[in-house]
DNA sequence: TACAATGATGAATAACGTTCATTCATTGAC
DNA sequence: GTCAATGAATGAACGTTATTCATCATTGTA
């Protein structure tokens, strides 16, 4: 439980975590290690966190984080081209750069137990703040409409999709593949499953 | 290192450990009970399993084997209908029935340190296994012609694609998106997407 | 300077994954 | 039927490591 909040020291432990995660995997890392990566002493990493799982868990927010601001502000960005085309564009760059943390996300899922199919509420709130702009957008006739949350859905679903195929090929080139996925996004997916997925609550 | 092999008990430890780890999360989840919910001694499970890690690894190979068995024995049944929507039909069923382990094949990829983007062993197999049947099935002219790796990774990915999407959604009903999911297959992905992944190592 | 107040420390604790000396059951030779 | 021999099974002991907490250091205040 931190009952300080020192953000540089916080954000000094989280990227030593991630380090030391890369490196030596969940049960390998130590946190005595990503202490002493951090420069500070193994009982002060519980004044930031409660503990190992909470530390991947900081780790996904943030990553999570990190990529939500970038997609809205994308999509808040005023242009007359395909802002969806971009948002993907963004998504997929973004997340190649970070596998590592890629692969914590997945670690996370894992890691909890009870509900499967329990969305991370990181996720979600991504999910309802690329909604949201997505909807603006399509008041203004900038985009098709269709349910934002199907396209917000979507729109997160295909970038996992091509990470996914990422993981399967054994390389992280997804970069070459974006042209194609987009063709794919725009001219055949969404007109497909505009009525596939009903999202709303 | 397994020095004995008796399949029952190596069962009833992998089926005892996948309740302890649904219940418990794999951090949560002690081998001392597995051991117990598997009617064994705790040091027994040794003589099964390198590590607690190597037991989640063994649970998703096996999740993964069934799954290819049964994805296989759909392509080798001789039929006249659309065999490729028959696989995705079987697979999209088979992973919402275990959902569980689903979750643990998220969660071994996350477990394993070092490169990003390695596909685990098992679902290389499967992908390989889809590609030569996906090809015979080509050849005798039952399924358009496409590069039967890129079919494979296709096939997988958008089964893949589905349970997350699942995962987004909160719940795990994904029978009811069977049908679309076929459509978009069939009528828009595999033309739009023939040449966009490269699998020939 | 004295004094709180609070962040930081790292040795101590507790818990658990893993090991291994020992026990026990089975098998087969005579 | 007896008796070794084998090796699977046991669970107490071990070592490691996540977590805690009594203590120290630092900072701000009067």
């Amino acid at each position: 439980m931190p009952r300080t909040i020192d953000p540089q020291k916080r954000a000094d432990i989280l990227a030593a975590a991630r380090i030391i995660f890369a490196e030596h995997g969940f049960v390998g890392a130590r946190i005595a290690d990503i202490a002493t990566g951090a420069g500070i002493a193994t009982g002060t990493v519980y004044l930031y966190f409660e503990s190992k799982e909470a530390i991947v868990a900081a780790l996904v927010d943030d990553l999570v984080a990190r990529l939500t601001f970038e997609l809205c502000a994308v999509l808040d960005r005023p242009t007359t081209v395909a802002p969806v085309n971009e948002t993907i564009r963004t998504a997929l760059r973004f997340l190649l750069n970070e596998s590592d943390l890629l692969r914590l996300q997945r670690l996370e899922v894992g890691l909890k137990g009870l509900a499967p199919y329990q969305p991370l509420p990181s996720y979600r709130h991504l999910w309802q703040e690329l909604a949201v702009r997505l909807s603006a957008r399509m008041v203004r006739g900038e985009i098709r409409r269709y349910d934002p949350l199907t396209l917000a859905a979507l729109l997160i679903g295909t970038v996992e999709w091509v990470a996914e195929i990422g993981l399967l090929r054994g390389d992280g080139d997804v970069a070459k593949y974006e042209a194609t996925v987009l063709q794919v996004m725009n001219q055949a997916l969404l007109p497909a499953v505009a009525d596939m997925l009903d999202l709303r609550d």
